[in-house]
DNA sequence: CATATGTACATTGGATCCAATATGTGATTG
DNA sequence: CAATCACATATTGGATCCAATGTACATATG
């Protein structure tokens, strides 16, 4: 679902004009604004293959999408333009679009370059951080222990980290870590639906903070470190273990979704 | 201009069909070929963009751009796309396409994503590290001391480091590093523009080489961290300077494309 | 019978047209 | 005279149409 940011105020010196506006203003907001057709595509599509609605490997044709969605073909196509770019979607000139699978090789990349990125984000947001921050993270930390719907736990997750970063003065750093956290969305909930949560490693996050409000850079990097290297190599063995068990593993990956909704 | 592909050979028997393929397999590939429109606009125009050629600030007007490439609005569209979802340009619905300007933050930004990922991929890369590699590197380095040109320059900068790099077993990350190489590629230039190449620092080059040969990987890696540092720092130093001493930088940044054809 | 070839169909790429939105300009009114 | 509104114009968003390409199946031929 698509917010919006508050548009432009219009001064309300004329009679009830200004209420008026401001009503309309507020059905709107409330309503579901798709902006532009492309980009609500292209939100839609992206929430729907990380949260793993559409498998990977489910070839998207577009006058499908289309039909679906109740548009023409050509934002569906300029949607997953976009979405190839992001690295969701694996495009082909004159064969199509096909949802890129989850692989052990896509994994490994996805957790190594979050070490790199997140390590690096969290030793130069630390001496910025400020208690709210702390706080906040300490909700996060809360929010996770209580909570028990999985696709909720990914994004608390994702906030939880995003929020210790916060502080870095590299809003393209952010902008970029952000987006492999949400790319990892998907193995997360597909490690969630079958090792049955196991608190996502909340000692972990425990002790990352607590180093964190210490203003110990150094070990709260070291503690990120290895937090998200063994939860990377977990992943990875699972996937490869099942890979080699049975056929093709990138099929049946899909079924993480069912525990969801 | 797109050049088409040699079409329909008939063939003069079956003796020789084998090196007939061959045949035109090298007339394929030497050629010009634009698979579509839309790869052949996105190719031209992110050229276009990080070689400066068109500056930062610029509008992307659809109509415009298609003219001048003899194709109707709909491929630049997607390619516009494309380069948004890299960052090459900014959007906004129903205002347009500008070319992402050149800015201090997003230089800072630049340089600190890649120390991070580069040091990273160094340290997974120098385990794996052939003679053939270490060969390669340092022609790459013999090459810079001799090229004049300062747009091959940036080219094969990016192909020294993305050599060091190769043996990193995460081809993901890699894509991600050269995409960065090539968005500071315009930055670099508008360095060795004003500078006047002081070679590039080539000894640090030389230096980090000489550790990643002695399999030295913890000093290979500090090597390169200040290496990449050092060179943010400067840049981000005299673009603060440049955009304090007159009013906006960003205009008159796209003067750096002057000195280079 | 296997391989190659031609043809029909499905799907994507690209062009043109119309609609929606933003911006600039001039008129109107307090 | 200033501010606001209305309108004209430029530009982008979206839909529909046609062309190009890939795929699958049938057919011919050694």
């Amino acid at each position: 679902m698509p917010d919006q940011r508050a548009e432009g105020e219009d001064k309300p010196d004329e009679a009830d004009r200004g209420k008026l506006e401001n009503v309309l203003l507020k059905v709107v907001q409330g309503a579901i604004r798709p902006r532009t057709a492309t980009a609500y595509l292209e939100e839609s599509l992206r929430s729907a293959i990380v949260s793993g609605d559409i498998p990977g490997g489910t070839a998207l044709r577009q006058e499908a999408v289309a039909e679906v969605f109740g548009v023409s073909r050509m934002p569906v196509r300029e949607a997953i333009r976009q979405l190839e770019a992001q690295g969701l979607v694996e495009f082909q000139p004159h064969k199509g679009a096909v949802v890129a699978a989850i692989s052990a090789q896509d994994a490994a990349d996805n957790w190594a370059i979050r070490k790199a990125l997140e390590c690096a984000a969290l030793e130069y947001s630390i001496p910025g951080l400020r208690e709210e921050d702390i706080l906040r993270a300490e909700e996060g930390i809360a929010e996770m222990d209580s909570e028990t719907d999985f696709s909720r736990l990914g994004l608390l997750n994702r906030r939880f980290h995003m929020t210790l970063y916060s502080r870095a003065e590299f809003p393209g750093m952010l902008q970029l870590i952000e987006k492999h956290l949400i790319a990892s969305d998907r193995y997360i909930r597909f490690q969630l639906a079958a090792l049955g949560r196991d608190k996502m490693a909340q000692d972990d996050h425990r002790a990352i903070l607590a180093a964190a409000r210490e203003g110990d850079a150094a070990g709260a990097c070291r503690l990120l470190a290895s937090h998200i290297e063994d939860a990377g190599r977990r992943l990875v063995e699972r996937i490869r273990h099942l890979s080699s068990v049975r056929g093709q593993a990138d099929a049946q990956m899909s079924n993480s979704k069912a525990p969801l909704e």
